[in-house]
Formats: C-alpha cells, sequence, structure tokens
DNA sequence: ATGAGTGCAAAGTGTTTGCAACTAT
DNA sequence: ATAGTTGCAAACACTTTGCACTCAT
C-alpha cells in the first residue's frame, strides 16, 4: 500500500479505483505534472477513469494534504504527491523559456515573508507559486 | 496623446483604434485587469473592437514594453501600463482569499535573486509572478 | 445500508486560429 | 502601395456541472 493510501485511510477517506489511479499516476509520472498530463497518464495507466474524477480526485487529494499543487506561470497548475517529511518540501521556479521546473530551498523565502509581514500584514505563502525567471541553460544561450 | 500611444510611435508601431481602445481600457481601469476583463472594459468602452484584438493587442503591448503583465494564481494574468519610470516598478502578491493585489517593493527579492543565481544558474525575474499569500484583513478573519 | 465517489455528457471559461478585408503609414 | 491589423466565426484546451448510479465502508 502507498504511503498516500496510508494518509487517506488514516483521514478515514475512501480508497477508490479512481484515487488509486491519480497517485499511481502521480507516482509515475513525478515531476511537476498539470491535471491534464496527470489526466492523459491515467489513462492510460488506467483506462476506464474519468476525466472528472480525475480532476475531482486532484482537488481532494490536495486539500487532504495528500498532494501538493504549485500555481506555475502561463496559467496551469502543477500537482505532486505531498513530501513525506517536512524536510522534502521545496519551493519552485520555472524556466520561462523551455519550461523546466527548478526545485528551490524550502527557507528561500523566509526573510521576505518576514519583511513583507511586518510592512503591511500580508502573509506570503512561498510554495503556492511558482518563480519564474530562466535556467542555466537558457541563460546561456539567451 | 497619451504616453503609452507616443512609446508606440517611437517604436514605429501603428496606432490604430483597437489600440487606442486597450490603452485607453487599461488607463481606465487601473490596478491589475485581466485579459478577460481588459476585454469586457474594451467592449464597453470602444464597441467595436473584438475580442480577439483585444487579446492580440495586449500581447503585442506586452512585447513591445507598452504593458506589463504578471502571473497571477490560478492561472490569470493581469496586464497594466508599463511603469512611466523604473522607480515606479514594483512586484505583486495576490491574496489567496479575497483576490486582492498588493504591490511590494520593486527590490524585495534581490537577496533571493543573489542566492539563486550562486546556487544554480536560475535567473529569477521576480516581476514576473505575483507571490500568494493571505492579505492582513482576510489573515484577520481567519 | 448509506453516503461518498463515479461516469457520462454537456456546457462552461478564457483564449487562439485562418482567412479575407481593411487601414495606418 | 504594402505591410501590418482587424473582424469574424469557429475551434481550441482545459475544467466544471447536474444527475443517476455504484461501491467502499
Amino acid at each position: 500500500m502507498s504511503y498516500a493510501e496510508a494518509q487517506l485511510r488514516e483521514q478515514a477517506q475512501r480508497v477508490t479505483a479512481g484515487r488509486r489511479a491519480v497517485i499511481r499516476a502521480l507516482a509515475h509520472l513525478g515531476g511537476h505534472p498539470t491535471a491534464a498530463q496527470v489526466e492523459t497518464a491515467v489513462t492510460e495507466l488506467s483506462p476506464g477513469v474519468h476525466r472528472a474524477t480525475v480532476y475531482r480526485t486532484l482537488e481532494t487529494l490536495a486539500t487532504l494534504g495528500v498532494v501538493t499543487h504549485v500555481h506555475m506561470t502561463h496559467g496551469t497548475t502543477a500537482y505532486h504527491l505531498a513530501a513525506r517529511t517536512a524536510s522534502r518540501a521545496h519551493l519552485h521556479a520555472r524556466c520561462r523559456l523551455c519550461g523546466a521546473v527548478v526545485d528551490l530551498p524550502p527557507d528561500l523565502l523566509d526573510d521576505v515573508r518576514e519583511r513583507v509581514r511586518a510592512a503591511g500584514g500580508f502573509e506570503v505563502d512561498p510554495a503556492h507559486v511558482a518563480l519564474s525567471g530562466t535556467c542555466a541553460d537558457c541563460t546561456r544561450l539567451d
């Protein structure tokens, strides 16, 4: 039984074929797939699971904390299974040119967070959005 | 003649009814409207300008540097007329609960940028994405 | 048994396209 | 004159909905 599945049971949530399929697809895909990419993978790996179920399930799993989502530039949302330990959590940056997603240390924005809080009371949630920029490779080619 | 219009002429770009309409709508709206909101405003203020023109024009103006765009959480892109002076540029954060957009000092992420560059060569472009979090009001109500 | 979860199909949303006609330069 | 812009309508990708049915518990 996968860790994600165990998390579901712990929270007294039902473990259904659809949910298993989504979890499996996420594990299989790795990285930071969008909802649409998860949908495609689910359809391949576990035919019969409906599109709508994938979207509903991703949302549910995100609410339950089993999966994490990050908003990317250009309007997409990326999902992945939640980190097993806090130490494995991370922030994201996405290359505006090639689309590559880079992981960043989780404490990178701690100072910024503190400064913004002090300045106006806004609470920044650094993990919720990917920073934008250009990756090393693309910068080199520029 | 508006400043934005002057910028167009400077770059030898045509000043058309559609472009004037988009610039006018942006000036009228202020803040950080999405493309769809600009479309609505254009349709109101300058009927006859087509939806597709608004989207194409926003993209063109963004490329020319006449307007600036910021990617927001939840998949939308917000536009505004480019700041007349560098000192008026700013970063953005969006409240995940009420959607309010807060302006932040332009140098807020300078340190982060430097650290990320040193660590892996990724060039962060802080102005291109809005940070996410909760504004002071919504934090209070939580 | 019972309510949470699902498939289905359909309708959103917001955005983009190919093309012929138009117009700012 | 001639390229760049536009209107149009249609297609587009992605996501969400209402409802009846099914299945995990």
